[in-house]
RNA sequence: GGGCGAUUAGCUCAGGUGGUUAGAGCGCAUCCCUGAUAAGGAUGAGGUCCCUGGUUCGAGUCCAGGAUCGCCCA
């Protein structure tokens, strides 16, 4: 009793999906999927959490089916392997959004508003897309336990947000410093460095070359090149290198002081320089401001980090604006006066453009110095300048204080730990990352906004001390007031909770906000509470086994979780981390939504569906290159590889559930007793097998896939197709079998491997396949196991089929060239190559004259006439053994004497040559045969082997041709009559002479092929017909008419 | 300006440790097959392997320099 479904064409692949997913909701297969594993080995994936104020793109399905595809494998492999989402839910994209929803704008209007009110908005909007995300989640089969999901606002996960600040607090890493930081007026706050990676642009801004004359030299001006004009109010000193000449040079009249080597550059050949002096001799001299109001020492100073690389070699220095200029006032004693207010106005300190917006104020201040005379040049300067990742404002530098994590204590620890993670592509460890660690400086946390975690600090009002408070039961304990039972960790509540102080004082939480990069570096343990749950603490979830996002995280998140792993627990949060490249449209562009060439991922799913999509990201080049992604792309990948698979599925299901079908389970001899192309497809199989499992395990499924994909063209296109007649009609019951259960074995065993691959398919496939046959079966290949490789690997048999392949595709090459058409059945092809490929294609004969429509296929590798042969040199053995001495080898090996050299060696003997004087002795491996059959045959030569065909065609084979097109021809009818494949027939034929005698000569040949019971021949039907038709067979006249019986 | 990566057919991509006809798919052209059929397949055209130099008997592959593109950083 079999329990096939019928399976149709591939033609709704996405209601085939629809209905696995119905089917794993149904029966909690995801869920049931975990939980069998309980006990197990754990395997630790962490999910960065997007932030789901937006719609999901394509570029998130790409890093979540990657997120799926390893968690997947290794819990068929047996591991225990749990999947909690998570959402980030801070920061400020959150706050921009909500901002742009109340239509204000900026921190002055937020707290108009109400901080309790924003926040309140900035809670519901997180959550605005989260439907679409979970759909979405879901319908690509990202199996990820969405009811679980943590979220970086949910109290439980600031709490230990606050654990995590408090500890470092305690351990004297966090502390607040006035620095200049890279500061978006826009929004109000400092970002960090990872940050501003994000948003540098290329721009052009005004750049110009000022005169600060010299007070002791009237006429003599120091020049000084800035791109930054509305620094220069407040300008404090000018810095100059310390190892660098300086030049006096006069121009029109005038002189000018700068850099000895710049002054080509600078100036051009006008230049008369008068003389040249050390640094020294400059260092000290007192210039006039550029601007007058800000009070300042206004001298010549010497600094390590001027440079003569462009500019003039002297440096105006803006203490409050800029890193190094603030190191060198402090070194020399200045002070660093700050004209400009946070929203990037200047203030009344600067008359020329007070309340101006510092970017907008550079025309008017070089209009302003142009007209005192102070202006040498002016020229726009194309850069790429920092701003503002989330509002596009340009970023300020910008002098003011805030929190910092002592992230560069444990710089070289976080090197140490680097090196023990497995990055996938490698380069990253060493390259992009590695380089970044270095390069590591002090952590930036502090946000003066809203919508944050806030930071956990509580200044005193009296002595100033800071407290931590590393848990809400220390905020109680501590607080003046009694705190209520629900708290909201947010603000502006946790600013309203004073708590009293050591010295008897209160003390005030601390205005700032934490960065939203510690947020998500903190899941590991925030997502479970840690340390305020369990007595496991993070026992079996840390660290992780695998993380994946996209190449641009390893400034953010990959960054943020190995810090906070650093710092808290001394350890890498994670083993193995995979970097995506990113998704372009096909002309290799971004995709953005200014451009209109964003794909959306639901008009792929509806279109194309998961399958396909899955399997063009994990196969159509390695994950972290870049994606050029179109519709198209996944249409192809659909069609080449989903379609095939499936048409091979589905001949299987189709002649199995036929009466002389198959039901797995049905006897087969085993493996080793079955037929060449048996042992080959589950050679096929093995060795497949152990590529996809090295693959997956070694976070590869690009490669992975490709053997996958290789493995179906072969079942498809030669298994298959070579072998149809042996699952239909097949009288040997034994073959018949064998048959069927190799290929049945082959696409279990697929299903199984394609699993974390394409999900539904492989679940469809299982379900007909294994578990409707089998009641001890999973009923979902999620819940089975890996398969193993069986060890029926045969490579010598694999390498023979590889010849059987290559003989054929020469010999239709053949008859392409002699036009001779596949139909036509022809005397003999023969094969000419050497005897050792000879003894390997033996077995296979019968597939190569099958496929090559001849009565016999003959080898010929002798050479008695029947070939011509030509030796070539085998490099690849001789090379090192003569070096430099290749050219007169070959040489040699050109005027052997062929055809009596390949006696010699197929006897067992060397040949000798002479190169360059010297008796050299020469075995079979040093010489490459090239084998060709004689005259008289179509011919057509590949590397290792030529084919020939018999181009006579008598009589007889004229006849069995004609047979054949007659078979055709009735096949055509029955299909056009409607018929089912296994229906009987009355068939009667009537034609010219010759078709008459093709019908006599091949009478049983064509009975059988069309499942004709009864045959008649002439004119006069003995039947009335359900069908007929008249046509025409190789330009003689046949009909053709068939009823049942 | 620095770091990392890329550059192979019209397009998308493969090409262990250097070895003598550089491959696949798509597209194109010409065909074949006909009970896997709303499929399938073959053959062919198409290549200065980004450029220049070097190492080597031999370089798509190794080395140096350069160009272009992308990402990241200053």
């Amino acid at each position: 009793m079999s329990n096939w479904r019928p399976v149709g064409p591939a033609a709704d692949w996405t209601a085939m999906e629809e209905r696995v997913l119905a089917f794993w909701h149904e029966r909690d297969i995801f869920q049931r999927s975990i939980d069998d594993r309980k006990g197990a080995d754990p395997y630790v994936f962490y999910e960065g959490p997007p932030t789901a104020n937006g719609r999901p793109g394509s570029h998130h399905v790409l890093s979540r089916v990657f997120k799926d595809i390893f968690p997947r494998f290794h819990t068929m492999r047996g591991r225990y392997v749990e999947r909690k989402a998570g959402w980030d839910c801070h920061g400020l994209p959150v706050e921009l959004e909500v901002e742009k929803q109340l239509g204000i704008s900026g921190k002055p209007e937020i707290e108009a508003y109400g901080i309790a009110e924003f926040n309140a908005r900035c809670r519901e909007s997180v959550g605005e897309y989260l439907e679409e995300w979970e759909r979405l989640t879901d319908r690509i089969g990202f199996w990820v336990d969405t009811s679980q999901a943590y979220r970086t606002m949910d109290t439980d996960y600031v709490e230990s947000v606050w654990w995590s600040l408090a500890t470092l607090f305690d351990k004297g890493l966090v502390y607040e410093s006035d620095k200049v930081v890279p500061y978006c007026p826009r929004c109000g706050t400092a970002l960090s460095s990872h940050e501003v990676a994000q948003g540098y642009k290329d721009v052009v801004d005004p750049s110009i070359y000022v005169r600060f004359p010299l007070v002791d030299d009237p006429g003599t001006s120091l020049l000084v090149w800035t791109t930054t004009p509305w620094t220069l109010p407040a300008n404090q000193a000018a810095a100059i290198s310390p190892d660098t000449a300086y030049a006096v040079v006069e121009v029109d009249g005038e002189r000018l002081v700068m850099a000895e080597a710049l002054v080509a550059k600078v100036i051009g050949d006008d230049a008369v320089t008068l003389r040249t002096m050390p640094a020294s001799e400059l260092a000290g001299s007192a210039y006039e401001p550029p601007f007058g109001h800000i009070p300042g020492k206004h001298i010549v100073v010497m600094s390590d980090f001027v440079t003569t690389e462009d500019g003039t070699g002297i440096v105006h220095l803006a203490p409050a604006f800029g890193e190094d200029d603030m190191r060198a006032a402090r070194e020399h004693g200045l002070d660093a006066p700050n004209p400009v207010d946070r929203q990037g106005l200047f203030t009344d300190a600067v008359p020329e453009a007070a309340g101006v917006f510092v970017k907008d104020a550079d025309r008017q201040l070089i209009t302003n110095l142009e007209g005192r005379g102070r202006v040498f040049r002016e020229k726009p300067y194309e850069h790429s300048y920092p701003h503002c990742w989330r509002c596009s404002t340009p970023l300020l530098y910008y002098a003011k204080p805030s929190w910092y994590i002592r992230t560069t204590d444990v710089r070289d620890r976080m090197l140490e730990l680097n090196e023990q993670v497995g990055w996938h592509p490698d380069h990253v460890k060493h390259g992009r990352f590695g380089r970044w660690l270095e390069g590591n400086v002090d952590w930036a946390i502090s946000r003066e906004r809203y919508w944050g975690t806030p930071l956990p600090f509580w200044r005193c009002d009296d002595c100033e001390t800071v407290t931590a408070i590393g848990s809400f039961e220390m905020l109680r304990d501590r607080a003046v007031d009694k705190v209520p039972v629900s708290l909201d960790p947010h603000r502006p509540y946790v600013d309203e909770i004073p708590i009293r102080c050591g010295c008897g004082g209160v003390a005030h939480r601390v205005p700032e906000v934490a960065d939203v990069w510690f947020d998500s570096g903190a899941m590991p343990f925030a997502q479970h509470h840690y340390p305020f749950e369990g007595e496991d603490g993070l026992a079996g979830h840390f660290p992780a086994d695998f993380v994946c996002e996209a190449l641009d995280q390893t400034r953010g998140w990959f960054y943020s979780l190995l810090a906070e792993g650093a710092l808290l627990f001394d350890e890498a949060p994670y083993r193995n981390v995979v970097c995506l490249g990113l998704i372009l449209d096909p002309e290799g562009q971004k995709m953005s939504k200014s451009k209109g060439n964003v794909v959306a991922p639901w008009s792929v799913l509806d279109h194309a569906g998961a399958d396909a999509f899955r399997w063009y990201l994990f196969t159509a080049q390695s994950p972290w290159d870049s994606f050029r992604f179109s519709l198209d792309v996944v249409d192809e990948t659909r069609r080449r590889f989903l379609f095939t698979l499936w048409n091979t599925y589905a001949f299987l299901a189709t002649y199995a559930s036929l009466p002389d079908g198959f039901t797995p389970g049905d006897p087969a001899p085993p493996a080793a007793e079955r037929s060449e192309m048996d042992r080959w497809a589950l050679s096929r199989l093995d060795a497949t097998t152990q590529v996809v499992t090295d693959g997956l395990a070694g976070y590869d499924p690009t490669n992975a896939g490709r053997a996958l994909e290789s493995l179906i063209d072969d079942l498809s296109n030669w298994y298959v197709r070579t072998g149809r007649r042996r699952f239909w009609r097949n009288d040997d019951a034994t073959d018949r079998a064998a048959a069927f259960a190799t290929l049945h074995e082959c696409l279990s065993t697929v299903a199984l491997l394609l699993a974390p691959f394409c999900p539904f398919v492989a679940d469809e496939m299982w379900g007909n396949l294994v578990a409707a046959h089998d009641p001890a079966a999973p009923e979902s290949v999620h819940l089975a196991d890996w398969p193993t490789a069986g060890g029926r690997r045969d490579e010598v048999l694999e390498q023979a089929m590889a010849a059987a392949l290559e003989a054929t595709t020469l010999g239709r090459s053949a008859r392409k060239e002699a036009k001779l058409k596949v139909r036509q059945p022809l005397k003999e092809a023969v094969i000419a190559c050497p005897p050792a490929t000879a003894r390997l294609l033996e077995g296979l004969s019968q597939v190569v004259a099958e496929e090559l429509n001849v009565r016999e296929v003959r080898f010929v590798t002798d050479a008695e006439g029947l070939v011509e042969v030509s030796l070539k040199p085998n490099y690849r053995t001789l090379g090192p053994r003569f070096g430099n001495e290749m050219p007169a080898v070959a040489q040699a090996v050109a005027s052997l004497d062929a055809t009596a050299a390949v006696r010699a060696l197929d006897s067992g003997t060397t040949v000798e040559i002479e190169v360059n004087g010297a008796t050299q002795m020469l075995a079979d491996d040093d010489l490459l045969r090239e084998v060709r059959p004689s005259e008289g045959y179509a011919v057509a030569e590949g590397g290792s082997l030529a084919v020939g065909l018999s181009t006579e065609i008598t009589p007889e084979l004229q006849m069995e041709g004609l047979a054949r097109d007659l078979v055709r021809a009735i096949q055509s009818a029955r299909r056009t009559a409607d018929l089912k494949v296994e229906d009987r027939i009355h068939l009667h034929l009537d034609g010219s002479g010759r078709v008459r005698e093709a019908i006599d000569a091949h009478r049983a040949y064509i009975a059988g092929e069309v499942l004709a019971t009864e045959l008649t021949v002439g004119h006069g039907l003995p039947f009335t017909p359900k069908y007929r038709e008249d046509g025409e067979i190789d330009g003689e006249p046949v009909s053709i008419a068939l009823a049942l019986p």
